[in-house]
DNA sequence: CATGAATGAGGGTTCATTCAT
DNA sequence: GATGAATGAACCCTCATTCAT
């Protein structure tokens, strides 16, 4: 197996373990467990445990980003809908799903960079819908007084509300429907004329 | 000092621990160290730290449901206020935030068992909020039509969301004006007239 | 054992160690090893492992101190003559030798904080030869010009060169009359008249 | 790259490392790291790393001697004093010092059959330096009546105690400036007239 | 001639837990 | 009711070394 290979494969298994047990319990001896090598070959292609923790986060918010990018529509206020229900749609997914990892990087306590690193993305991952509300204004589908900084966070507040609910096992609330509807709530309030 | 007496201080000193530090920096060793205590003394009171953080735990979510349940108010609406304000103003609180324990249960393992306990006192809060919004049907301020258990999840989705992004460090989205920003377009969306 | 007889006791075996096998030999497991307890132990009697190579070193600047002390004398000279020779006579002493374990730690790497303290240790033992000699200025014995720091320096280095070939193995610079000898150059270069 | 000229490559990069880190910090990651090749190929030309140290120990001996047995100057005292003040010059050089691997032989446990070798090496040093001081004797500058074994140890006392000094991390006594003046002593007291 | 990929053994340290007193 | 003394298991990480290519 190549460099490239083993640390692909390292990164996985590390994602894999965060979501099944959380970050606590995602130690270097179990993540070589599951990986079938040794704990030493490990520190060969990560200078450390967190960094292996760093990669694992950034498999996560490549599929978080995925979400955000795919949908297409007419205009920007399509997208953002179709964010929604893709998003609703792949929450319980293994393939696509993100919850699990993503979740267990919240709650972990806050170890040294790993908190830093993930408010760091996750404001990526707002600006990115900041800036298709912004489309919506230059599209004349926004007002144009609406502070889109706060409608992306709102927005976003919907996506985690389905997440946390799901991780609850609140099924009532998991179905989209929910989710939708607040979701049009917001849509609603920025919309031009 | 009685049994029972040392057994409460335990348990106090355990969730203040948690809520300051997370539950993973909440050693016995700490925890005894706090309460002036040797490390043996914790299990002549407790079979194990599991029992001390779980007993810190529902003290923990006794508080939650006091702040929901004794809301102070004119009138529903500002009731509802009054919660998001509260919650808002405790969040990252020494001695009364409860973020980190309920996180750290929301991402617990699903085979913990934790989950089902948690789902039920999540539904019993959200049903608690849908009853004071029925409550604001009965004053005239809210729209009969509004679906109370759409919006109290809604309402919920808005703590969630201050909790998640203080959880990551979001420190811009945590000053509450986002929050009140986002409970206020709601309660507007259902205010009757 | 008493957590005194026990803190004792693993400095013992601490000094032991480094004096047969080296400072970076001197592992924690090794010393837990030949103290007939678990590493765990250790670390409920010391912070760390460099706390208890200095406390180790102290034991070896205690026999330095009493090779400084002991000695009597009519006068100063006669005190720094008895240091010469009491020093000499127990170079190769189990019960009361000190220089296997004063080289290993010199010759150790430079470990955080080791070297500080190590350094902090020997000017004590060099100023306290000064003050012999300023009291020799005082019994009109020494010259009044003569730099007493100085003075002390060049006795311990007859002290260290006897030191140095006896770990050498220079069997014949060792047997005392030749570091005597250096010695008395020191003292009749300092006489008064 | 011939293989003996990388053998000389690795040999002067280990010897460079122990001089600037000392023994323990000379890993072969670093010697690698250091020779721009890998760790593997070290060992296609030394069976392991103590042989790598051996081998740059050589090298520092054969240092040490150069300076002993080529003096400059224009008599034995000059060359006597040329060589103490060129030591007192290396002893903290990254390039040419050899403190540390000297004194962690010096130090090295008993039965590592090292020391041996070393005190071997070191009566050749000090009988070169008497070898100068009986030439002294014959250039009419020293006393005839001079022990000039004794004489020899006594000045190789002299670099000892800068040695150790230095080691110890005593560095008001590094400077030459005490061990110049220790040095003049002893000249002094064996000089002719 | 060189190395990429790997590792067993060990490093210092912290943890929750036990038990005789 | 309390604790002093102890520990096995696990933590993250580094080391010198191997071997197929």
């Amino acid at each position: 197996m190549t460099a490239a290979e083993r640390k692909q494969q390292i990164v996985e298994v590390t994602m894999d373990l965060v979501a099944r047990n959380g970050v606590q319990a995602t130690t270097t001896s179990r993540i070589a467990a599951q990986a079938g090598i040794s704990e030493a070959t490990l520190y060969r292609h990560f200078a450390s445990r967190t960094e292996m923790l760093l990669a694992a986060m950034d498999l996560v918010y490549e599929r978080v980003f995925r979400v955000i990018r795919t949908p297409e529509g007419n205009n920007s206020l399509d997208r953002l809908r179709g964010i929604g229900s893709y998003h609703a749609g792949i929450i319980g997914d293994d393939a696509e799903g993100f919850v699990y990892p993503l979740f267990e990087f919240v709650a972990a306590p806050p170890e040294a960079g790993l908190r830093e690193q993930l408010a760091a993305r996750q404001r990526i991952a707002i600006d990115s819908i900041a800036a298709i509300i912004e489309e919506g204004k230059g599209e004349g589908l926004v007002r144009p007084d609406v502070d889109s900084g706060q409608i992306a966070w709102e927005l976003v507040a919907v996506y985690w509300a389905q997440d946390v609910s799901y991780l609850m096992g609140l099924t009532e609330y998991t179905n989209g429907a929910r989710g939708q509807q607040m979701l049009e709530r917001i849509l609603t309030s920025i919309s031009a004329a």
